[in-house]
RNA sequence: UGCCCGGUGGUGUAACGGUAGCACGAGUGACUCUGGAUCACUUAGUCUAGGUUCGAAUCCUAGCCGGGCAACCA
C-alpha cells in the first residue's frame, strides 16, 4: 500500500460497509473508464488514483476500459496515450483491458430482449421532433406516435437497423419508460442510433452504436465490478442505469458519484483543452503549460507529486476548486528530494574578478543534493569572468537587500567571498553592463577563516566554461482563478495570460548539464525546479521551468510595494 | 419554474450526537554557504432561522446560496 490517504472518504467508508455486510461476496472490484477521444489531465489522474488506490487497498482489482461508443470521435492513437500516462503515473491493470466495443453483441441481445418484454421501441421521429417532444424542465414531454408499435414490427426494424438498411437519423431505438418524468433521462432514452461510420476496432462491423447511457452500466455488470466510480454529473443517469440493470435482470454494481477535480488558474474541460490545441493557442497536447499529464510530465512534474496530490485532495461530493499551490508544493516536495543541484544563471550580468589571475581555471567542489548525502560533490570550474544573476547587484539597494551592491561583499556559492568595487555602465543607455570585483583567495570554497560573515550567497556560472541553453519559463494559463466564473456570453480565451511562456536564450548554465537528459530534473540553485525539454539538442539544451522556488525576497518585494516604500 | 446533489478558516479536507483538527496559503521568528530546505509560533471556520436533545458541524423543517439535468456526447 502506497499513497494512503489522509483520511476514509465517503467512498471508502461505503466500501467498508460492503466489505462488513458481504453485499458483494467481500470482493472490491473497480474499473477506470475513459473515453478515447482526447488526452489524460490531471482531473483523470484523480479519478485513476481513487479507483486503482481503492482496489490495491482492499486487495482487490481495478480494470481498464475503454468506454468506445461513438465511433465519431474515437481512435486507437487516443487508446495508446491513455495507457501509456496510466503506466507513467504508476498503475497497472494487468491484463484486465476492456473495451465496451467488445460487448455490443451482448448489448445488441439485451435490446432485443427488451423489445420482446415491450420495454423499448423503434422510433421514427426526426432528432428536431425527439427533442420537441421532450418537453422541458417543468412541461411533460409527448409520447412518440410510434411508442406503441408491436413487438413483431420493432423487432425487424431494429434489425434492419443492424443491418444497414436506414440511412443515419432514421430511426432510435429508445427506451420506453416515462415521458412524463420528473427526470428528463427517463422520458424514453435513446439506446442506440444509426452511424454509418466506421469504428477503429469493430470496423464496418457495426452501423448502429449503443449511447453510453445504454452500454455503461452493463459493461460494469459484464466485469462485475462492484463499486462503479464516476463523477457528480452521472448522478442525475443513475436511475437510468439502475432500470436497465433491473429490467435485464443481471449483476448490479453499486454506483457512486464524487466530484471532479476543478483546479485554479486552468481549464479543465476536454472542450476547452481541445480548443487550446486546435487554435494553435498552445504548441499541443504536450505543451508544458497544459494541465494534461502529458503536459505536467513534459513541464517536469513527477508521478509521485501528483499521486500524492491527489491523495491530499480527497473524494468528496463538493464541487470544489482546488489551489494550483497545493499542486506546486506536492512537486517541490518530491523535487527537493531528489533534483541534484547546479547552477545556471537566467539573465546574465557580466563579473570580472580584477585581482583573479588571467587564465587560472580552479575546480571546485559542489553538493549535488544537501537534501541526499548520497548524491555526492561535483566539480565546478571556476576563472576570472563570470555571469551573476542581474538580480543579485543592485546599484542602490534597499534597506532589506543583501546581495551584491557597490563596495559589499557576499559569497560565490561554493567559491570564493568577493567584493564589488565598479560598476560599468552602457555610455548612452546607463545600463549596468559588467560589475569589477575582487575576491579573497582565502575565503576558498566559501568560508572566512578570519570568522567574517556575508549575508548573501549567490550563484555563478564561469563565463569561459558555461554551457549555453535555452530556459522556458511558464506561468498560469489563464489570468483568471476560477475560470468556471467566465461569463457565457463572453470568451473565455480574453482571459489566457499572455504571459504565460518566457523564452530565454543563451542562459549561460553549469557545464556538467552537458550530460544532461530529456526529462531529468535539476534544481537551479535559488530559482526554481526545472526538466529537461526534449526540444534539447546537443550544443543547446533547453530547459522548462517546472515550479519556482519559494522567493522570500519577492514577497518582501512585494510587501514593500504595497507599503509604497521603496 | 421541475427533479437530483451539495454548503466547515482565504483554499482543500477531518470530526459519524460529546474539546472543531490537519494540510496548503498568508504572517512572525530561529537556523542556514540556496532569501531554498528545516524548525517553532500566529492567523482564521461550522450558510441562515427554527426545532429535537443534557449536549448539534453532525438529526429534523424551512429558507438562502452553489452545481448538475431538456446531445442521436460521455
Amino acid at each position: 500500500m502506497r499513497d494512503k490517504p489522509a483520511s476514509t472518504d465517503f467512498i471508502r467508508q461505503r466500501i467498508l460497509e460492503d466489505l462488513k455486510s458481504g453485499r458483494f461476496g467481500g470482493r472490491v472490484h473497480t474499473r477506470f473508464p475513459p473515453e478515447p477521444n482526447g488526452y489524460l489531465h490531471i482531473g483523470h489522474a484523480k479519478s485513476i488514483c481513487l479507483n486503482f488506490g481503492v482496489a490495491e487497498e482492499f486487495g482487490g482489482l481495478c480494470n481498464l476500459r475503454f468506454d468506445d461508443t461513438d465511433p465519431t470521435k474515437e481512435s486507437r492513437e487516443f487508446v495508446e496515450a491513455i495507457k501509456e500516462d496510466i503506466r507513467w503515473l504508476g498503475f497497472d491493470w494487468g491484463d484486465r483491458e476492456y473495451y465496451a466495443s467488445d460487448y455490443f453483441e451482448q448489448l445488441y441481445e439485451w435490446a432485443v430482449q427488451l423489445i420482446k418484454a415491450g420495454k423499448a421501441y423503434v422510433d421514427s421521429q426526426s432528432l428536431e421532433e425527439i427533442r420537441q417532444n421532450r418537453g422541458t424542465i417543468t412541461e411533460p414531454g409527448k409520447e412518440s406516435p410510434y411508442r406503441n408499435r408491436s413487438v413483431e414490427e420493432n423487432l425487424d426494424l431494429f434489425e434492419r437497423m443492424r443491418k444497414g438498411e436506414f440511412p443515419d437519423g432514421a430511426h432510435v431505438l429508445r427506451a420506453k419508460i416515462d415521458m412524463a418524468s420528473k427526470h428528463l433521462i427517463l422520458r424514453d432514452p435513446i439506446m442506440y442510433r444509426i452511424r454509418h461510420v466506421r469504428h477503429y476496432r469493430q470496423g464496418d462491423k457495426w452501423c448502429i452504436y449503443p449511447m453510453y447511457d445504454f452500454a455503461h452500466g452493463q459493461s460494469d455488470s459484464i466485469e462485475r465490478i462492484t463499486h462503479s466510480l464516476c463523477t457528480l454529473e452521472f448522478e442525475n443517469n443513475r436511475p437510468l442505469y439502475d432500470w436497465y440493470l433491473d429490467q435485464l435482470g443481471i449483476y448490479h454494481p453499486q454506483q457512486i458519484e464524487f466530484a471532479r477535480l476543478n483546479l485554479t488558474y486552468t481549464v479543465m474541460s476536454k472542450r476547452r483543452l481541445a480548443a487550446l490545441v486546435e487554435e494553435g493557442l498552445v504548441d499541443g497536447w504536450d505543451d508544458p503549460r497544459m494541465p494534461t499529464l502529458r503536459g505536467l510530465r513534459r513541464r517536469g512534474y513527477t508521478p509521485e507529486a501528483i499521486r500524492n496530490f491527489c491523495a491530499r485532495i480527497g473524494v468528496t461530493k463538493y464541487d470544489a476548486l482546488t489551489d494550483i499551490a497545493l499542486l506546486e508544493h506536492c512537486l517541490r516536495e518530491d523535487l527537493n528530494k531528489r533534483a541534484p543541484r547546479v547552477m545556471a544563471v537566467l539573465h546574465p550580468l557580466r563579473v570580472v574578478i580584477e585581482n583573479y589571475p588571467e587564465g587560472q581555471v580552479e575546480e571546485l567542489e559542489a553538493i549535488n543534493n544537501p537534501e541526499d548525502p548520497s548524491a555526492g560533490t561535483r566539480k565546478v570550474p571556476f576563472s576570472r569572468v563570470l555571469y551573476i544573476e542581474r538580480e543579485d547587484f543592485m546599484e542602490e539597494p534597499p534597506k532589506k537587500f543583501y546581495r551584491l551592491a557597490p563596495g559589499r561583499e557576499v559569497r560565490l556559492r561554493y567559491a570564493y567571498f568577493i567584493r564589488c568595487t565598479d560598476v560599468v555602465k552602457d555610455a548612452r543607455t546607463g545600463e549596468v553592463v559588467e560589475l569589477r570585483c575582487t575576491y579573497d583567495p582565502a575565503t576558498r570554497g566559501g568560508d572566512a577563516p578570519d570568522g567574517r560573515k556575508v549575508k548573501a550567497t549567490i550563484h555563478w556560472v564561469s563565463a569561459a566554461h558555461a554551457l549555453s541553453a535555452e530556459v522556458r519559463l511558464y506561468d498560469h494559463l489563464f489570468t483568471i482563478r476560477d475560470t468556471g466564473d467566465i461569463p457565457e456570453d463572453e470568451d473565455w480565451r480574453n482571459y489566457l495570460n499572455p504571459n504565460s511562456r518566457q523564452i530565454l536564450k543563451n542562459c549561460p548554465v553549469e557545464p556538467s548539464l552537458r550530460a544532461a537528459k530529456p526529462g531529468a530534473h535539476y534544481q537551479f540553485e535559488r530559482i526554481g525546479y526545472f526538466c529537461v525539454d526534449p526540444d534539447s539538442t546537443a550544443e543547446t539544451p533547453v530547459f522548462n521551468r517546472a515550479v519556482t522556488l519559494r522567493d522570500t525576497w519577492a514577497k518582501i518585494q512585494k510587501q514593500m510595494q504595497a507599503s509604497g516604500g521603496a
